[in-house]
DNA sequence: CTCCGGGAGC
DNA sequence: GCTCCCGGAG
C-alpha cells in the first residue's frame, strides 16, 4: 500500500508542486541545501505564505553559509522581525558561524552533526537530509503527521501517537526520490489533505484511507485537548515623542519574551491591572499624558492587553536613547507587538 | 472578533 | 511539560 501512495504521491507533485524560491533544482537535480537550510528554520512555527515573502530577502542579503556567519547577532535579530520566535534567527546565526568554522562552510550531510546545530532538531535535521541530499529519511511535519494519521485513522492526539507515526512513517521512505516524495508529501497537506475540510473527494489515494472509508477525516488527527482558557496580561505603554516627530526606543532583556529586541517604555507585564507599576522613564515626567486606547495582542501562551499613551518630550531631555522617525516605524526593528502599539498612538 | 496552525530548547 | 510569535481563516 506505501508503494503505490507514493507512486501516486510523486505522480501529483511533478504537475502540483508548489513554486518555492527554496527549491529551485541545481545542477544537480537538487535544491541548494544552503536555501533548504535557511528556508527550514524559517519554517519552524511559520507558515510557507509567510515564508515565501521574507526567503529571498534573506538570500539576497546572506547568500551563503560564509556571508552569513560574518554578520552579528542584532543584524539577523533586525531581519527577523515579523517572523517571531526570535530564538530561531539566533540558532540560525550559531549554526552558521559552526558550520563556517567546523565544516568549511558546507552543510552536513549526515545526521550525528546536524543534529547536533543549534536549532535542528529530529525534524530539521530530517528534512534537510532528505530534501537537500536525497537522503532515505521521512521528517515528520504536521502536514506528513496529519497524512499519515489518517490513513490509518488513528484516534488519539498527535502528541500521544508520536512513535506509532514514526513506525509507520519509514515504510513510505523512498530512497530513489526521497527529495521529491517528502517535498510531495507536503504539498499533498498543504493542498489536499489539508488539516480542515479535506478534499477527499479528489484524493488519488482515498481508497487506501481508513478515515475517510469510516467518514472521520474532519475527527483526525483529534484535537489535543483543550488547554484552559489563556490568560490575560495587562501592561501600559508609552510613546515618547520628540520635537522632530521621533519615538523613544529601548532594548529589551536579553532573556524571556521578545528577547533583545527593541521596545517602546512599557510597564513590566502583571496578571492583574491593579498591580501595574509605572516605568521608572515615566516616572518624573511632568509633561501631559494622553491615552490612546488599547492594544490586544496574543503569544503562544498569554495575551495581553496594553493601554497606550502619548507624551510630548524634547529629545535633549533624554540623553542614551535611542529614536526612530515615525515614518520609518513599519521598516524598523520594533517586533510586531511594538509596531501595534505605535500605530494606536500616531 | 476568536480560533488555529506551525518545531526546538530547556 | 512549559516556553517561545504571527498571520490567515472563519
Amino acid at each position: 500500500m506505501e508503494k503505490h501512495i507514493n507512486k501516486h504521491l510523486l505522480g501529483w507533485y511533478k504537475n502540483n508542486k508548489r513554486d518555492l524560491p527554496w527549491r529551485r533544482l541545481q545542477a544537480n537535480k537538487l535544491p541548494n541545501p544552503y536555501y533548504i537550510f535557511v528556508s527550514e528554520y524559517m519554517l519552524q512555527q511559520t507558515t510557507v505564505p509567510t515564508v515565501k515573502k521574507r526567503f529571498e530577502e534573506f538570500i539576497k542579503k546572506w547568500p551563503n553559509i560564509k556571508k552569513l556567519s560574518l554578520i552579528s547577532e542584532s543584524k539577523i535579530l533586525n531581519f527577523w522581525v515579523g517572523l517571531g520566535y526570535y530564538t530561531r534567527a539566533r540558532n540560525l546565526l550559531k549554526a552558521a558561524k559552526l558550520i563556517q568554522k567546523n565544516y568549511r562552510g558546507r552543510i552536513p550531510e549526515n545526521f550525528e552533526d546536524l543534529i547536533n546545530l543549534p536549532g535542528i532538531g529530529d525534524y530539521t535535521a530530517k528534512a534537510i537530509l532528505g530534501i537537500a541530499f536525497n537522503q532515505a529519511f521521512i521528517p515528520l511535519d504536521a502536514n506528513i503527521e496529519r497524512i499519515i494519521s489518517r490513513i490509518f485513522a488513528y484516534q488519539l492526539p498527535i502528541i500521544k501517537i508520536k512513535k506509532q507515526l514514526e513506525k509507520k512513517s519509514i515504510k513510505f521512505i523512498s530512497k530513489k526520490y526521497s527529495s521529491q516524495l517528502i517535498q510531495a508529501f507536503m504539498d499533498y497537506g498543504s493542498l489536499i489533505c489539508t488539516p480542515r475540510n479535506p478534499k477527499c473527494k479528489i484524493c488519488l489515494f482515498n481508497m487506501n484511507c481508513k478515515s475517510y472509508s469510516k467518514n472521520l477525516q474532519n475527527q483526525i488527527p483529534v484535537k489535543n485537548k483543550k488547554i484552559s482558557k489563556k490568560l490575560l496580561k495587562f501592561s501600559r505603554a508609552y510613546i515618547f515623542n520628540n520635537e522632530k516627530n521621533e519615538i523613544l526606543i529601548r532594548k529589551r532583556p536579553s532573556k524571556g519574551m521578545l528577547a533583545s529586541m527593541f521596545e517602546v517604555p512599557n510597564d513590566v507585564w502583571v496578571n492583574n491591572k491593579k498591580d501595574l507599576i509605572k516605568d521608572k522613564l515615566i516616572l518624573n515626567i511632568k509633561n501631559k499624558i494622553v491615552s490612546k486606547g488599547l492594544v490586544k495582542y496574543s503569544f503562544t501562551h498569554f495575551d495581553l492587553e496594553t493601554e497606550v499613551f502619548i507624551i510630548n518630550v524634547k529629545k535633549n531631555k533624554f540623553l542614551n536613547y535611542r529614536w526612530i522617525k515615525q515614518t520609518k516605524i513599519t521598516k524598523s526593528g520594533l517586533p510586531t507587538l511594538m509596531k501595534k502599539i505605535v500605530a494606536v498612538a500616531i
